[in-house]
DNA sequence: GTCATATGTAAGTAACTACTTACATACCTC
DNA sequence: GAGGTATGTAAGTAGTTACTTACATATGAC
């Protein structure tokens, strides 16, 4: 069994990339051996069948939340300055993932279960982290009261709507001359300051 | 042609419904013609093709940007109150529309064209008038300073991936229960006043 | 009543797809 | 060199799909 494992990787990478582009069904058995460089036979002979290749594919993904990871970091930051580099390592991780978000966007209907629970490992784990965050803040009244879950979800809602718009409706490149840093910062200011002038004339004009 | 214009009509639907079930390549053009109550024979002889069927579905959606015309409503309304009249409206608009929402997410790669076409009339002719109506509002000194375009895209996205998360993805009914509002009214507050406290205390801690 | 229009029934076709079977070959281990 | 393991070649199968052809029927307009 020399590269048995490298073979099987190779079908599954060609699978995701495929399926992410021509979804579950246009996506061709034939074609992802072909661009694993290997035969439609030995696709079958590792997984049995397409429903199966679809699901090693599924399952392989496995995210380790990486928010967690760089949350030490972010609580030495000031508020914003944390809330930047979350930002902009959120974005970063989606774009990682891109194939797979795509698919996710694509197959919710073809294979619910699984789908949501992707979702569930990429986002809502992603969120708690980020809630945990605020409610700390607001204990140490660096943030004023507000409900932290909705705020998380706002807060990667804006940042993912983002990602959905640019990378996959519009096909642009956001890691590109900078503007990362930039969009999420312009982002980061609304959430932080919100859009009400300072003066708390907030009540009534005209 | 007594109700040639219904027929067609019916198969527009019926389609629309199925393809946002299925996606483009799993909804037959059997299953379609049986969803509208017709032959499969009756469906070719009006489009010709399916690929043709499909552009006409695309085609048929036209986005009067609905929110054009509550807008004298809004501008009646204190910022926060407006806001959540734009909020809520959005939301339902997209109810509405989710078959062909759930199409754009699906069918993005199979007709990249007219998809984000529709993308644009649906989303970005809305940003542009909230847009308008933030730089309308900064000149009255009710808003403070802020990119006007990105604050838009900011409070649609939020919006627009709560509409995803809930309805297309845990296939939750947004409408019941009073939630709609309740949960637009969190956003909103989140949007108007920003999450950081009151006191300016915004710079560091620990 | 004739004619055009819209639809139906029935049968079929060519292409493609997931998947299979039978047999051969290369490589590694012992 | 014997045998197991991973892969290849070649051919084929059963099912499905978009789409077609030929013929019949109903209906409304004039």
């Amino acid at each position: 069994m020399t590269n048995t494992v490298a073979t099987k990787d190779r079908i599954i990478d060609a699978a995701t990339l495929l399926v992410s582009e021509k979804g579950y069904l246009g996506a061709t058995t034939r074609e992802i051996a072909s661009r694993a460089g290997v035969t439609e036979l030995t696709l079958f002979r590792h997984f049995g069948s397409k429903e199966r290749l679809f699901e090693a594919l599924l399952g392989r993904q496995m995210f380790l939340p990486r928010l967690k990871e760089i949350m030490p970091k972010v609580d030495a930051l000031s508020y914003e300055e944390g809330l930047q580099v979350i930002g902009e390592g959120f974005l970063l991780s989606l774009k990682e993932r891109k194939p797979l978000i795509k698919i996710m966007h694509s197959e919710v209907n073809h294979y619910p279960d699984k789908v949501r629970k992707i979702y569930n490992q990429l986002i809502d784990a992603t969120r708690e982290v980020l809630k945990d965050y605020f409610a700390g803040l607001q204990k140490k009244k660096v943030l004023r009261a507000f409900g932290p879950d909705m705020a998380a979800k706002a807060f990667l809602g804006m940042l993912f709507s983002y990602f959905r718009t640019e990378e996959i409706m519009r096909g642009v490149d956001i890691t590109r001359g900078g503007r990362l840093s930039r969009d999420v910062r312009e982002l980061v200011d609304l959430f932080v300051n919100g859009t009400a002038s300072r003066n708390g004339a907030k009540r009534r004009h005209s």
